[in-house]
RNA sequence: CGGGGCGUGGCGCAGUCCGGUAGCGCGCCUGCUUUGGGAGCAGGAAGCCGGGGGUUCGAAUCCCUCCGCCCCGACCA
């Protein structure tokens, strides 16, 4: 393509909104403009990356025998109603009404619209397993979108849905997921985790989330270098740091101490020299509507979906302050769970084994010590605490690092749930009905584009990987007035598509440095520079990732060019 | 929804306190010069100062109100 005849509006400063480094360089390099608050124009740039990105993956899919097919992205709400979800998802579900007053909904996902083809044509066992796939727009009323393409009210998924006969086909379906998701990733050139995910309060099994490691990312995940687990920060499961002193020898009972005006662990701690690791954090919870202490060393802090696993249900919330006064008789920051009758008692497994720690009194200014788990209260151990930096992994006792990331996919075994609920029975060998299994599988394709920006790009543009970029490589005549220059690279541009190279032709009447700048900017992975030295018969390539530059002659940079652009992996 | 910030040519900003002819840099258009890292000179176009209402002789500026956008929080694939 000639740019001369392309718009690419690009920028010299970011339009002040821009937080993110993907959101600013999106902008600036002309890939996107923003119609309103979540919501995107995705200029020719932008979707020649979406393109390849979405190529890729529909090549994955189809490999592993996905059938691809396309729904409507409006759905009538029987079908939501009929899940639940058309409660559970509250505002997040962007709702409208026909002319006719009937109510309707933007497609989010598609687990009912799929699972009603499947219950309206699927008889039988020998029909399964089923894999359909379809990429499409799904929308989301979110609560704060941000972030650029990161958190949007409407993007592209690829959302995939199996449907097999039993437990192991699910399994089958699933792994096969998983692989083609690794070699989606790989392809896309990102750096990624998959990481063990929390599956929900309500009975879900497996399920993993694919995570790309990024600053601008909204989730965390665990990671051991050594031994290779990583983890969903709701879910990762590690050993906390030691306690900084070894807890006091004796059997004294607890003893109530005077700490006057101190409340929290830290300035208690202060105030009697102790370390935050000897005391035990104290929160008062309501679980289903019934009052609930959750128990933690001083230093770590409660995960709440650990939490909702362990007492089995997601109607968790504080307690109000009333509520403590009432249950306990003294005000947070004085609390603990020494001769509390009237309530569930839950200890982070951390505490497991400890003595004489310092707990609150439930007496108002008072803490107590010598308390000791097992001894002085009764309470059940479970897993409830956030894995943080200095943890260690639990098989290979090697330190785990907390990092940021941005989830750009998600694998999940679904079960009966929608095929229960909308009806979906198949008749099995023996002529009985029986309820397929299902699973779910999605990929945010602007978070591909995201995460690739991410992880590639310098202070100059983004960089890149040569699979999504808009073009694999830019040709750039120095000074196009230059008939000698203007016709070699006129020649370089057509040798490069006779190769099958996928070029711009920065044919614009620019000096050099603007053509430098934009080129680096909108992040093509190769250039070749005609210049001066085109009467020696000589173009440089060079590269925009690494910076470094080679000279060429003119007759071989398109062989050149091609071998190195398919170095670089499986192109889209 | 709670907290914070911002709406002024395409982009970045000043002007707003303290009312008095709307400015700067970049970009854009024309011409000449220049041409391997965001050129120089000259000339030019482009703004209901987010919308509505009010105060005033006079409002970008003061008051009321609505709208939009960004950030933090709660929430969430």
């Amino acid at each position: 393509m000639r740019w001369s005849r392309l718009f690419i509006p690009t920028l010299r400063e970011a339009p002040a909104d821009a937080e993110v480094v993907s959101h600013k360089f999106l902008l600036r390099a002309g890939y996107v403009r923003q119609l309103a608050a979540g919501f995107y124009c995705y200029l020719y740039l932008a979707k020649r990356s979406l393109l390849k990105i979405e190529r890729i993956v529909r090549e994955e899919m189809d490999a592993i025998g996905a059938q691809e097919i396309y729904t409507p992205e409006v759905h009538p709400a029987e079908l939501w109603q009929k899940s639940g979800r058309w409660e559970v998802m509250g505002d997040d579900l962007f709702r409208l009404k026909d002319r006719w007053g009937r109510s309707l909904c933007l497609g989010m996902t598609e687990e009912e619209v799929m699972t009603w083809i499947a219950q309206g044509e699927l008889r039988s066992y020998k029909q399964l397993p089923q894999i359909w796939y379809q990429i499409q727009p799904k929308f989301r009323d979110e609560l704060r979108p941000k972030s650029g393409l990161m958190r949007v009210r409407r993007f592209t998924m690829k959302d995939s849905y199996t449907f097999d006969i039993d437990r192991a086909g699910l399994d089958a379906a699933y792994d096969k997921h998983y692989g083609a998701y690794c070699r989606i990733f790989n392809r896309c050139g990102l750096e990624f985790l998959p990481v063990e995910a929390h599956s929900g309060a309500m009975g879900g099994s497996e399920s993993h989330e694919f995570m790309v490691p990024a600053e601008a990312g909204e989730d965390w995940v665990i990671e051991c270098a050594a031994s290779g687990y990583r983890a969903s920060l709701e879910k990762a499961v590690t050993r906390a740091r030691e306690p900084e002193t070894p807890d006091p020898e004796g059997t004294g009972s607890p003893e109530a101490f005077h700490t006057p005006g101190r409340k929290t662990i830290e300035e208690v701690a202060e105030f009697d020299g102790s370390p935050a690791t000897a005391h035990i954090k104290t929160l008062v919870l309501v679980a289903q509507g019934k009052p609930l202490m959750a128990l933690l060393r001083g230093d770590h802090s409660l995960s709440e979906t650990k939490l909702q696993t362990a007492v089995g249900t997601d109607d968790v919330r504080p307690a109000h302050a009333h509520e403590i006064g009432e249950w306990l008789g003294a005000a947070a920051g004085s609390l603990g769970p020494v001769g509390v009758a009237n309530m569930r008692i839950l200890a982070d497994a951390a505490l497991e084994g400890r003595r004489n720690m310092i707990a609150g009194a439930n007496k108002d200014n008072y803490h107590l010590r010598n308390v000791t788990p097992g001894r002085d209260f009764e309470a059940r151990f479970a897993d409830i605490r956030e894995a943080e930096d200095g943890d260690t992994d639990i098989a290979s006792g090697e330190p785990v690092r907390r990092r940021k990331a941005i989830e750009v996919g998600h694998i999940f075994k679904l079960g009966r749930k929608y095929a229960e609920a909308l009806g979906l029975r198949v008749l099995d060998k023996n002529g009985k009905e029986v309820t397929p299994i299902m699973g779910s599988y999605g990929i945010g394709l602007e978070r591909v584009l995201t995460g690739a920006i991410e992880q590639n790009h310098d202070d100059r543009g983004m960089a890149l990987p040569v699979s999504i970029a808009p073009f694999e490589t830019v040709v750039t005549p120095v000074n196009v007035k230059n008939e000698e220059q203007r016709k070699a690279a006129e020649t370089v541009y057509q040798a490069l598509r006779n190769e099958g190279v996928d070029v711009l032709y920065d044919d614009r009447l620019e000096r050099a440095g603007v053509k430098f700048k934009d080129a680096e900017l909108i992040g093509i992975p190769f250039r070749v520079t005609v210049g001066k030295r085109i009467a020696d018969g000589a173009v440089d390539l060079s590269e925009r990732a690494t910076g470094e530059s080679v000279g060429v002659k003119l007759e071989e940079v398109a062989s050149v060019l091609r071998r190195r652009i398919e170095a670089a992996g499986p192109r889209a």
